[in-house]
This record gives structure tokens, C-alpha cells and sequence, in this order.
DNA sequence: TTTCGGCCATACGCCACCGTATGGACAAGG
DNA sequence: CCTTGTCCATACGGTGGCGTATGGCCGAAA
């Protein structure tokens, strides 16, 4: 090799991705990130244009990983929308989500990533829809109980405080009971 | 008067806040807002002390009127649970939230902040769970629906995509069905 | 009218950051 | 050995922000 580490652009962005999680966009600067990873600017602007190059291939990276990811859950169980639901319930949840936090705080003052956060919303609720759709409800109760799903594992990312594990455990069984019960 | 128009610290607390929604906690800066209220950094620092002042300021400003919100909501219908879930539903998602959401954001990346949202979060689904214990429903199960209302709002805020005008009032109508069905 | 305090302007030093320009180290290949 | 391309350091000018120091204006009170 000609170097120990010749850094390539996927440092960077994997820098500015921490970055962004603890200190937020605006923070995400490019003589910081050089000297966290131990260079200076004339490293960055070489494999960069600019920093609006870095943060847009930084949210290109974030939206691809997504994809994959419901990718993956699709294909996990695909004839059983219970198991399917039993594990959108709890998997998810324990999965690091603070890069969606960040980015989705990020998309609020940016229109550009707004929109790769809108698509990857729509394809994560199509994904919960669809679970119900499977078990047997109408589009609107699969629309409306997609919702249930989905708006909550939001809002226990976004919230500020966290259940203890027990409640926890004992509300999400509770909530999987109600929300394959039949409409009234 | 002495002045036309001699500024408070309140002019800086409101130009801040206008600024947090708009442009996040990091471009809250004491010659920008100078620049907006049509003075000099000069009188901003005989208001306040520094810029962290502002800033605490400003949050406590934010919770004192979130909770005085709150306050409202539980004097308007003391007797009425079932009406107070409909204001919930309805009513709250027409407020104007970006100020939460901002706050909210800001939060993440700052502990003292996200005090004062933990706070206004109990605050609030207190508020609702207690709609479902008033409706006759056990205190876990008052737990979970409470979650579903308040969660549901919170997700309605943070996602980046907003239902059409004519389906969110069929989701929340059935909404509604589903979380008074008493527990199967 | 003089004095005094509330409110603000001006000017200063300091530092962080952006983007550019330029050159140097170093490995690979001819 | 010499060239070429990759990857990075150094140095520069420019901007914008923080906090301080100091002085000016102007109304109110004495």
C-alpha cells in the first residue's frame, strides 16, 4: 500500500454522520471533521467539492441504508404479517435510531433532505400498512392501524423520556392485542 | 416614554424563538437578531448577560406557556372525559407546533433543554392517559391509549408528510372507535 | 438646569470557519 | 532514475460571530 490509511470519502461521511448526531448540521464543519480524523482541509477538499457536497452524499448514504433496511424486514418474513408485526413491535425499536433523530431534525431546515425523509417515511408506513392489509382488514383500518404502528415507534424516538422495560413489555403486548382486534 | 419603542428582553425572547423554528437553535445569534429588531449588539447585552442567557430564557419562556396550555385544556371540560379525547384529537392538531418541534430538536443536543421537554411531555400524557382512567379504563390499559393518542400527535408533528384534509378526519373518526373499545 | 439612569451605538480584539493556492511526500510504473 | 498521479500540509484572505469597553442620547427627577 502507498499509505496506512488513505482515507477515502466514506470516512468522511461516517465522520459528519457522528457529527451530525451529537452536535447537529450546522455543526458538522469542515476543519472539525479534519481534525478529528486526524488531517486537515486539504485532505477534505480534495475528495470533496465542498461541504454542501459532503452533507448532500451524507444524506444519500442515510436514505440508501434505510432502503436497505426495510428491504431486509420485507424479506424477512414474508407469508407471516403476524411475525412480521411481533417484530416491527419490538426489533425496531431497539435499533439506533439516532441518526434518523438527527436527520430528521436536519430535514426541518432543509427542503432537500426533507425530501428523502418523506420518501423513506412513506416507505416505512407502506410497510406497516401492508402488515395489516395481509391480516385481513379493510384499507382504511390497515391505514389507520399502519399509523398506530408506525406513529408510535416515532414518538418513542422523538420523545424525551423512555418506559422502564417491564411497562414497556406489558404496553406492547397490550397494544398488539388492540390493534389486531376485529373493527367494532 | 421616554422611547418609541424601548426594547424588552420579551422583543428578544420572541425574535428568538422565531429564529429557532426557522433556522435551529445554532443560527440563534445575538447580531443576527440585533440586525431583525433593527438595533445593535449594544442593547442586547445590557438585556442580557450573554448569549446562554437568551437562550435559557427562551425555554423557559416555551415551558411556562406549554404548561399554562395544559392548565386550559383540563378547566374546559372537568366533567366530560369522551369530549376532552375529541379536543385531543381535533383541536391540539391544529395548533401551531413548530415551536415544540424546534424546541424539541434543540433538545437532542442539549440536556438542560431536554428537561424542560421531559417535563411538558409528562406534563401532557398525563393529560391524556387521564382522559381513558376518567372513560372507566384499567390504569395500564389508561397507559397505553394515552400513549396512542399523545404518541400519535407527537408522530403527526414529526413526519415530514401530512395526510389529506378528507382522510384524517376518516382515520380520526375511527381512531376515536378503536381506543374507546373497551379491552378485549 | 443639572444630574442621573435607562437604552443604545461604535469600535475593538479575538477566534472559528470557508474556500483557494501552492507545494511536498510518496508509491507505482515506465 | 524520473515521471506521474494520489493524498495531504501550509499559508492566505475574507467573513462573521462573541464579548467588552466606552461614550452618547434622552427623558425624568431634583
Amino acid at each position: 500500500m502507498k499509505n496506512p490509511s488513505p482515507l477515502g470519502t466514506a470516512d468522511w461521511i461516517l465522520a459528519a454522520l457522528d457529527c451530525l448526531v451529537t452536535e447537529g448540521v450546522t455543526q458538522v464543519k469542515v476543519e472539525r471533521l479534519a481534525r478529528t480524523l486526524g488531517v486537515t482541509k486539504g485532505s477534505f477538499y480534495w475528495h470533496f467539492q465542498n461541504r454542501q457536497d459532503l452533507l448532500e452524499q451524507t444524506v444519500a448514504h442515510w436514505a440508501e441504508q434505510q432502503r436497505q433496511f426495510v428491504a431486509a424486514l420485507v424479506a424477512q418474513h414474508p407469508e407471516q404479517p403476524a411475525e412480521r408485526l411481533r417484530a416491527v413491535l419490538q426489533f425496531i425499536a431497539e435499533k439506533d435510531v439516532r441518526h434518523d433523530i438527527a436527520v430528521r431534525h436536519w430535514a426541518q431546515q432543509a427542503p432537500w433532505v426533507d425530501a428523502y425523509v418523506a420518501e423513506i417515511d412513506a416507505l416505512r408506513l407502506g410497510f406497516c400498512e401492508q402488515i395489516f392489509h395481509d391480516l385481513g382488514f379493510s384499507p382504511t383500518e390497515a391505514q389507520l392501524r399502519g399509523r398506530l404502528v408506525y406513529y408510535y415507534q416515532i414518538a418513542e424516538q422523538t420523545l424525551s423520556f423512555r418506559d422502564a422495560p417491564a411497562l414497556k413489555a406489558t404496553l406492547d403486548a397490550q397494544r398488539y392485542e388492540l390493534l389486531t382486534q376485529p373493527a367494532a
